[in-house]
DNA sequence: TTTAGCACTCTTGGCCGCCGAGTGCTAACT
DNA sequence: AGTTAGCACTCGGCGGCCAAGAGTGCTAAA
């Protein structure tokens, strides 16, 4: 349905769109007759005929044009300048990153607000998450007389912690020796098989103590809770510039904005159809079946390491958003975590190419 | 100033804040007369008292009364049912706790979310953080050829994680090894002794290589930061609830609440207070010098052990707010947080007894 | 000291009419 | 055939006006 528009038009949807996402207000054909060298006639019957194919609407007869989720979708699929961020922006944000390089816990809240402000809309991430998590060391510290805590290593340097219940007279020397025999027995083991370990008293000499087979348990259940994201939460940032948005102008908007955010749209639908795609997925408007996002635009992009961990950046925003600002902005972004997560982890990483 | 009320004039005043706490409207006399046994004229009169003495007001001569300032406060602290929770309130949520309990991390958004729905407002609350930490244990994993994984455990069980660059040919054994050394260098030293380890080369056989240097640096410097609690970000849930308040019908109001939360004032000037002080903290609307205050109240509690590591938890509501309710639940949390640190810990936990 | 009564104040909501922005259509022009 | 000028028409937004209702403050009587 969309190849048969003509140049002049084509160059009319462009700019409606690209006025109505500066400006946020209905479009005029006056509005566009100067830029484009004819009348505002020639204007307004070039908009029917974009009405008529389902790209323009109305808000009432004699209002201004505004984009449909369709003007949109060919906005960004055909008619969109591929803004990729300008190399100052772009060294701005590898050095921000570069920062805080060691610190692994902060990347998430950084990604996040470097995301809300470049691409000014509100920004989300999910820290990454296993495929398939690989043992790679435990440690057991004594706390007091029946507590003990456990931090679990995970093969690409995920540290998980716990404390365990132990019996009053256990010595740090004594957990030493169960972590080493732990070590030993868990060495490079996936999740399952730990899990299979800690239901089948496994053949060692002597055999494994009750307590040591509580500390194989539960370094399969968080090996596990990691490759299921289990109650993870998604981080988000931005969400105070973004109400600055006309749209924002009656409270529902914002309570359904941050329903989406918190009460479980995102975490239940959109980040797992994001972590099962490739490259930059961009979801507009009413085009996803969840009513509740009729109103919003959704950009998101994997990032991480094919086949180790992956987690999810992206931006929630009004349907009238930056398109091209906020698509450049993720992808650049997702880019820039996998780089350092394959630093850590290894090589292969994801690189949204779209 | 307060002592002067008489009977009736405190029950009058008590009324009209618990009905106008429940309903949002300002109260009328009519609305009090039949309870209180007299006519709305009496009532008119003592409201003109209560008025002169500072502690209603008047949106416009023909409207009901509602409380101020001043007359919150004297209400928090005369008029005010100590509404405990009731014990099948407080067996819920120290279910929720006991559930959890192993999983360190998760206790704040837990703690988070049981107050923001107890309370019915938002809630925040702040990871702990050390008066004096206590080194307890480092562990390096060597990632891959040019990266370690630095894993530090505090005294009290507190994990922190970095990555240090390494040399390319370092093995697994040779760090094993320099983590043994460190361990017995830093041990029990505090973040002052290890910063000073840091700055002369300590007497040890062999000299300390750079790398070794190095980590002591890194250690020196994870464990100021959480003594200084930098770049925490505060926790907060219930926010999406509390919209629903009509006082929140303009979107001013829900950036505010935003700005607050997430921009400062809350981390800057009302945390370190509650920090700093026992009992739990009441501040009611414009009491704060901080203006962007002047409509919302607060309640804080700190938590922890005494001595070794502290947090804050609390509530951020509109003025009008279920004083009662909020501070009951901010005492009851602090205290079930206090004594789940205490069993990690050691015993002198802070008890929030006001 | 309490209360009935009444005048007065101020908000709220509905209604009306005007203005301006912008369209759709038709007829003329190229 | 495509473009444009012209014009009637539509609709939202704004201000003014009015009536209703809620609630007070005051006064005078009980």
């Amino acid at each position: 349905m969309n190849l048969e528009l003509n140049e002049r038009r084509r160059r009319v949807l462009k700019a409606v769109i690209q006025q109505y996402i500066d400006t946020a207000t209905p479009v005029a054909s006056q509005d566009l007759a100067r830029s484009l060298g004819v009348s505002s006639a020639t204007v307004r019957n070039e908009m029917a005929a974009l009405e008529d194919a389902g790209l323009l609407t109305h808000l009432h007869t004699s209002a201004g044009r505004l984009p449909t989720d369709a003007g949109y979708r060919f906005f960004v699929e055909n008619l969109m300048d591929r803004a990729a961020l300008s190399t100052q922006e772009q060294r701005m944000i590898q050095h921000q990153f570069y920062q805080i390089r060691s610190e692994l816990n902060q990347w998430i809240h950084l990604a996040a607000a470097v995301l809300a402000r470049t691409a000014q809309t509100a920004a989300v991430v999910t820290p990454p998450r296993a495929y398939e998590s690989r043992f790679k060391h435990i440690e057991l510290i004594a706390i007091n007389d029946a507590l003990v805590l456990m931090v679990l290593v995970l093969h690409e340097g995920s540290v998980k912690q716990q404390t365990l219940p132990a019996d009053p007279n256990t010595t740090q020397e004594q957990l030493s020796r169960i972590a080493g025999r732990i070590n030993e027995l868990c060495h490079e083991a996936s999740a399952k098989a730990i899990a299979a370990l800690a239901l089948t008293q496994p053949v060692a000499q002597p055999p494994l103590s009750s307590f040591e087979m509580l500390v194989i348990e539960s370094v399969a259940r968080a090996m596990q809770q990691f490759e299921e994201h289990v109650n993870e939460l998604i981080h988000h940032d931005g969400l105070l510039e973004m109400l600055h948005q006309p749209e924002f102008g009656q409270v529902t908007r914002v309570r359904e904005v941050l329903s989406i955010l918190e009460g479980g749209t995102m975490l239940e639908s959109l980040i797992p159809q994001a972590l099962a795609s490739d490259g930059v997925q961009v979801i507009i408007g009413g085009e996803h079946s969840r009513d509740e996002l009729r109103d919003y635009s959704v950009i998101l992009s994997r990032y991480g390491v094919n086949g180790d961990v992956a987690g999810v950046v992206g931006v929630l925003g009004p349907r009238r958003m930056a398109y091209p600002r906020s698509i450049s902005s993720v992808r650049y972004i997702a880019g820039v975590m996998s780089d350092l997560m394959g630093d850590l982890y290894g090589e292969r990483k994801i690189e949204p190419t779209e």
